[in-house]
DNA sequence: TCGCTTCCGTGCGTTAGCGTACACAGCATG
DNA sequence: CATGCTGTGTACGCTAACGCACGGAAGCGA
């Protein structure tokens, strides 16, 4: 049974065997995210990477004009800060969290070290970091192809499935912010599938 | 001084340390990719990555409706098959050959081989990968917020970007599928650059 | 209790892009 | 020469989404 609050909660630490887990475990800090932190700031240079155990982080694009879109959802199945074992120094995303809860941090210098023993670790990363690609490749194509409703339909979906409960607390306005659309949009097609069997 | 048809016209290649590149330079074979090949289909498990010299490959991610979209493109900069190295056994999207010319193959036991040997050619490799996931992003946020003018113009420079010379033969239909859009709005389109400086 | 803010609902005009349809030019093939 | 195919230009109605502008509800602090 996991305990409460296991950084193993988080599934790529789960997945490691023993001896590597404990190398890193002592130096795995636990945090607590409030709704709307800022994790990473595009442009800046990261000094830590997150595994999230119990809150959920939407990684967004920012543009020039201010408007954003969500470009991929991380919970705890994955990790916050890929960029740092990838290579580049810094990262061209923000990441927010979408759903308060807490994490565990680890600083990038021994993420990398790790990282860079070809260890179980790497390939969980590099796996992960695939399935990070495909869902952003997900999103690229919703964004051209989907209506409004069914891109709605796959945020809530996405975050429900990193979420312990079926209760989503969260703002329209925030749901717009993430898909980049209109605030006024997201309430006609939440009022829809209101009536057709969920609850807002 | 790059010879005609020398492998190291791709900048990963050509990046490599001498003795790394020694040792997969006789595995390299040289292919010649005509307009519309494909070298990946989605799902599929894939034998070989592909260094292009001076082709143009797209990668695509296609819905079971058939309508496709372009997430990224991929030229003498970049490899294409990164879930090879990444760890993933199949691809999501499909890649195909979007302006005719060469590229060398290497059979991905190999690349593999010498990506687990923690070499120069995995930090490059990685590194690639980070700015693939850069460019999808990019692709993300601008399937939400730009206007198909603009897709289009943004889509002529990254192609531009990739060729030796400043003509692009392609016939809208193509673009159009790429872009995931309607023919006749790239024509819209079309005749809008045409009118403040561009040849068709 | 009175404001104030935040969030949700709704309505209305405008527009970008879609679907469809058709006409025309170039080119190859019989 | 007639025929067909492929690629391009143009037109027209339609719908989803936008921008904007309200109005009402709920919570909160003075």
């Amino acid at each position: 049974m996991a305990l409460l609050h296991d950084p193993r909660q988080n599934h790529l630490l789960a997945a490691l065997p023993r001896d590597e887990y404990e190398r890193l475990a002592p130096h795995l800090e636990r945090v607590e995210l409030p709704l709307g932190a800022s994790l990473v700031e595009s442009g800046m240079m990261m000094r830590h990477v997150y595994f999230p155990t119990d809150c959920i982080v939407s990684l967004l694009c920012v543009m020039e004009a201010g408007d954003s879109t969500e470009i991929a959802v991380v919970g705890a199945e994955g990790i916050v800060g890929i960029s740092l074992f990838m290579g580049g120094e810094t990262t061209p995303s923000r990441a927010i969290v979408q759903s308060a809860g807490s994490a565990y941090r680890l600083k990038g210098q021994l993420l990398k070290d790790e990282f860079d023993r070809a260890s179980a670790l790497q390939f969980k990363l590099l796996r992960y970091t695939q399935a990070l690609i495909t869902q952003m490749a997900q999103t690229a194509v919703c964004n051209r192809h989907h209506s409004l409703d069914e891109q709605l339909c796959r945020w809530l979906l996405l975050s429900l499935d990193r979420l312990p409960t079926n209760e989503l607390v969260m703002t329209q306005e925030l749901i717009a912010n993430m898909l980049g659309v209109r605030r006024e949009g997201v309430t006609e097609s939440a009022g829809k599938l209101q009536k057709a069997g969920l609850i807002a």
